[in-house]
DNA sequence: AATGAATGAGACTTCATTCAT
DNA sequence: CATGAATGAAGTCTCATTCAT
């Protein structure tokens, strides 16, 4: 005879269409601007995907403009949800631990990016849109070389990284490193692809070029 | 009544101004478009920055959709210049020289960039223009990768690089240290970050993370 | 089981409750209308205003159209019958009678303007929504002219107004004043202001302008 | 072989069609605005009216509600031209002149009206589109209150008003009038309405209505 | 009966491009 | 050859109205 435990449900038949149709249309915005770019979708193209009028694009979004807004905030959601999902056990204690949580990320991101493959460009193209967008997408990438600091920085103190490690220009290499390959999966890579390159920067990152 | 003897240059007067005109157009939608960004920038700005009738303007370009890749063509050629000129002397022998030059391709970009600081996002910004730009400025990334490949590869068989490297895969960890390293230029870095960057990077590609 | 005796007044529980939520939704358009003129003011405000979906609007008024016009009757029914009770008494007998009349007419009309400054505003500018509606305005403002013009006539047969008096076109000026006045009321003259516009309107039509 | 003595008109090929064109719009914005109203009118209306595109419009004036204004600044401007033009001899100095010269103030604007019936009705709406307009629109028939209260002050000054009139109040009223009967005009007077009409205030402010 | 989600006609405005001068 | 006036396609967004729930 217990009542439902979970009575928040309560209003949620329309509240959840709601949020369906509000995802439909980001998800919707997202393809049209992964495929077209930005400039060239016009809020009649995310309408018609999904077989929506265009009037009613208007009742989820306030504007093209603030569409934008939200489709970066989800991707870049992503991105952090991926990294961060490989790296709730905490920081590493040695560097063969290091070594293999770079794997982990590496094989993340591999699919996200299989998954999204325009996700990279298209992050690169919000950047061009205004000024307030392009501080958002700096401060995706800044935010990127800031945990990755974080992480050289552990390592320094723990001692299985080099004392004179430059962390913070060293983190700025990693994310474009990871950019990199992002794009090149924008550009139709193999899944492979990614875990070949996941290869070579962490062989780069342990040993160098040299012999 | 002298033919002149150079008859070359002898209808050189008026083509030479048409030749300079087509630069200055170009120039100023280089600034145009670094400014403000390609979808901002009007036909109309381009030609009022050098106070020429925007009508003028399509007697040198097609169209903005042409002048844009000119001016993309334009940014690949001062790259690759800025990278070229200091390869001129030739491949290096051995992993000092290799190291130097290293070093004196990354001072080029830090000029290069420090002078156009928008020509990354620039870049990238072409790059969801239509398809065919997409494919340009990959085929301009590509390209980086494929020289400094060849570079690599060279090392190796002269053998002051490691004999497994992945040259391939670590060609294009390169392209995107430089990138993020342009980005970060575009966001308003000052010179000596580049330099220090650039050190960051060597450091990395000959030592490694580790102690 | 016995049928209600007095069966007109039966149905009215529900009559009377849809009556009443027309006419709240009559004067909340009203309000709407004089707040923001007609063509700022949505359907959705109107029913917002009074808390009930915008959707029941059409259950009432056929569209917004529609409630305008029944505004403006309503309006126009004020006025009359701001008018008419003051003349209930009949006409007047003689000048001084009719001075009296005249000064109740431009206090009830006072009371009015005072209550509702965007009257006069909203009148004229429903009378360029559409042709129809020009007509309707422009009806009731002829109206007033006859109105008047009635009262004018019988001054003049009674002989206690000139003889030669051009009743029809003086009666316009008549209008034309009143019109004046509410017109400065809806730019926000104190009820004072009605009453002195009275008082000397008064004075010019018993006395003109001379010494 | 005297050079023409009026040299500023010499660029004016080009501006004189510029502002011919200028001024063709806008007198079919005006034709466009009295016969449908502003809100009833569409900048490709008034661009078809005349034949040109409807960027073309857009050269010449910033929006829809940039024209209106300068419509309003038009009408505005005849207006007080038509009655300007009868006072240029300056103020009457016993009461037959100023009769006189009411007349003649009453006989511009009926032609002006004649000419062109629409232009009360329009000054009106204009006064519904926003605020800045109505403020535009009521400082011009407060422009007119202080121009009659100027004349009636004038006359009371010189003795052949009566000492005791209340020129503020009463020159609102004569505006009134004069309002009214534009609002005939609207409605498709013919110009001797307007005469008869200007008679009858005439009538009325140099005796009153008694006998 | 009430609701508000969906709709799409239609309004405004911009701007790349053309072409007569 | 240079110019800029003219153009209209295309895009964004609003809001009166309908209709399934």
């Amino acid at each position: 005879m217990s009542i439902s435990p979970a009575s928040p449900p309560a209003l949620s038949r329309a509240e959840r269409k709601k949020r369906e149709m509000r995802q439909e249309i980001l998800d919707a915005a997202f393809a049209c601007f992964s495929e077209q770019g930005y400039h060239a979708t016009g809020v009649a193209d995310i309408a018609g995907r999904i077989g929506i009028g265009h009037g009613t694009f208007y009742r989820y979004f306030k504007s093209k403009r603030d569409i934008i807004e939200h489709v970066i905030d989800d991707v870049t959601g992503q991105i952090f949800e991926a990294i961060g999902a490989e790296n709730a056990a905490g920081l590493a204690d040695d560097i063969e631990q290091y070594r293999q949580q770079s794997v982990r990320i590496g094989a993340a991101l591999a699919h996200l990016f299989r998954d999204n493959p325009h996700l990279p460009l298209l992050l690169l193209e919000a950047g061009s849109v205004d000024s307030e967008l392009r501080e958002r997408v700096f401060g995706m990438l800044s935010t990127s070389d800031h945990l990755t600091e974080a992480y050289l920085r552990h390592g320094v103190e723990k001692g299985y990284l080099r004392a004179d490690l430059d962390t913070e220009y060293t983190a700025r290499a990693v994310t474009g490193m990871i950019l990199a390959n992002g794009l090149h999966a924008s550009r139709g890579g193999a899944v492979q692809d990614t875990e070949r390159f996941s290869a070579a920067v962490i062989a780069l990152m342990y040993g160098g070029i040299g012999p």
